[in-house]
DNA sequence: GCTGATACTGTATATTTGTACAGTATCAAA
DNA sequence: TTTGATACTGTACAAATATACAGTATCAGC
């Protein structure tokens, strides 16, 4: 009963590639002119089949209103588009597109925070803050412009790489530290650019 | 140049959430309905002059081809949809909707898996897990149904709970692993159920 | 051999939708 | 004071689009 053919499958898939790719589903007549075929009863019989199986949905008259079901989808939350740098060279002044080696897509209620413009992510070379249990390869969502309280872990620029430290308060003084024994320990900060707090980290899978 | 005007925020906003909750962005009528306008003109000027300015994008001619532009929108790769359960009981049959705490919406890049029907996340309880860097809290990405090897992580049902630990074999036996000295170390894993392989992990923002 | 599901062609039509044109009014900046 | 951007009313129309109806052909299951 659920099971599609191979066509049906092959018409769900384009469906949801346009999607994806475009951000609209396809109408009718492009179903059939993706498909070749010379009738739009083509395109529809499918659409009302797989509206059938329960893999498809559709509001009534409304132009481009297919949508893909996932049996999750009713859960969903809005999702928020964050740029992956390789590493921020200054201050972040203004963040460009040209300058993102990725984007890191996720919804905000997993995230746990509101991302803003000045939200980025940063992908963790090394394994100095290990004591925090991040990891290499770990990605690491950012918030700029925010003060980091006593005990964040921040992103720093240093020698021209950021690089995550730990931010500690002590004798009035603020100093950065590495959060794995075989690193130096404690570094001013007074001359360091803090780029962003700490917000969130996604870790892919390993090996 | 850039700023947006107060009402032009509202329509932008309402497109939006518009998009976020129902798939689709309303149409020219729509918009003016939303706001009380008699006239089409109206939401049109307001969206020409969103796209003057460059945060909101269309396809000429057609229908609800309008589009929230994110400086990273281009960057963006496909969404999956993950359920979040609060626990297991049984080994998964067939994951019911009802039984989902909620949803975690993530890219399929960032993950660094391709989710599958059976692709769940479970949120951490306690920190039994320390010693492999996963904290209270956490939200675990597993897989179920897929053969875990030697060291990785697991959620198995133990006490009608699911709980992850380290899969261990050892002397041709299969143990299941704390990693927190406070706790029980080895489970003979022979009467428990396996429920999911992990597979990433997101960490929200503490405090 | 019959039946229902699948996979189409071809035509027609009502509705939805984007877009254009002609105005009015307000407000801030030059 | 003028100009341009903003924020609308009101009307009209062509294009885009979903949907209905009448068929044909194939194939699997009974």
């Amino acid at each position: 009963m659920n099971a599609l053919t191979r066509r049906q499958q092959q018409v769900l898939e384009f469906i949801q590639t346009r999607q994806q790719r475009e951000g609209l589903t396809p109408t009718l007549r492009e179903i059939a002119d993706h498909f070749g075929f010379r009738s739009l009863t083509a395109a529809a019989d499918h659409v009302r089949a797989l509206q059938k199986k329960g893999v498809l949905e559709n509001q009534p008259s409304r132009a481009r209103s297919l949508r893909v079901v996932s049996p999750w989808q009713g859960l969903r939350r809005p999702v928020a588009d964050i740029p992956i740098f390789g590493s921020i060279p200054a201050g972040i002044p203004e963040s460009r597109v040209q300058d993102a080696k990725g984007c890191l897509s996720i919804d905000v209620a997993s995230l746990g925070i509101k991302p803003t413009p000045r939200t980025f992510a940063l992908e963790v070379r090394g394994d100095s803050m290990i004591g925090r249990h991040i990891l290499d390869g770990d990605l690491v969502i950012l918030e700029h412009g925010v003060a980091p309280r006593n005990g964040d872990v921040v992103a720093a620029l240093i020698d021209n790489e950021s690089t995550l430290k730990t931010l500690v308060l002590e004798r009035g003084r603020v100093w950065l530290r590495s959060e794995n024994p075989r690193y130096p320990q404690l570094i001013p900060a007074s001359e360091l650019v803090v780029q962003g707090v700490m917000m969130a980290l996604v870790r892919r899978r390993k090996g």
